[in-house]
DNA sequence: ATCACGTATGAATTCCTATTCATTTATTGA
DNA sequence: TCAATAAATGAATAGGAATTCATACGTGAT
């Protein structure tokens, strides 16, 4: 069943866990017991992803300070209106985001106060310099 | 020099910025002052890139139970030594990790504070069950 | 010195993601 | 109805990232 181990105790563990070597029991146990559940895990790494790239970081940003047509979004943070239109249905879709269609325009607000707080947060451990503070 | 534009405000505006139509000026203007500048955009999107994977949340989450070695830290997150030990290159290469070698064991912690903080703030927000609540 | 063990590294593979370009849909005005 | 504009979508391309496998390095023990 299993290949024999140096300890009772470190058997038991590694056999309830997976095949490598422990070295350290009691804080392989204390770490596995921390570690989020899959989905959970998982909903951190897909917000997480969700500020991990500039041009969503920007989006963010610029909708921090107004709601925002798709054109003057793609304006404002200097890209394309197709690529940001695919980047709002991702943001959409994680429900950071909101739209509200008026006329021919529509407008994104941000939908998620979660993810505003990590934003001004990161920000403010970064130190926050803007355009117009220059 | 650009091609005629509706009014001389949306021309200043637009050629300012860039090539695109621009319909809410102001929005604009204000949303522009508000991005932050490309090294402190780069930046935070390097951290949250960082948080941004499972396997390194789940590195993150053991180790701030306790200092690691290696192995113990790849028993614990369920992945494989080779795996782990690249992910914490990338990890210390940003600051977010040091490590302490004892014999032929090196030991990781986290290192920065800030990532900590975002890490147990995205938790509260989603809410934090883990394997020892079941 | 040699061996075993823990860790690190490089190359290769595979998967994921962001942008671009072309096209389509939706809405308004002529 | 037709033309024009804003937005959305799909396919394609290109770049990056995570894991695996093989191998090398560093350290301690025999």
């Amino acid at each position: 069943m299993a290949r024999p181990r140096k300890t009772d105790q470190l058997a038991a563990m590694t056999d309830l866990v997976c095949d490598d070597r422990v070295v350290h029991v009691d804080a392989v146990r204390a770490a596995r017991a921390a570690l989020p559940e899959g989905p959970t895990l998982a909903g951190l790494a897909e917000v997480f992803a969700a500020l991990s790239d500039p041009t969503r970081l920007r989006i963010i940003a610029a909708l921090a300070q107004n709601e925002l047509c798709v054109c003057d979004l793609a304006a404002s943070v200097a890209t394309s209106d197709s690529a940001v239109s695919h980047q709002l249905r991702g943001l959409r879709d994680l429900g950071l985001v909101r739209s509200r269609r008026e006329g021919r325009l529509v407008y994104y607000a941000l939908d998620d106060a979660h993810v505003t707080a990590l934003y001004s947060q990161a920000l403010d451990h970064v130190g926050h310099p803007t355009t117009e503070d220059a």
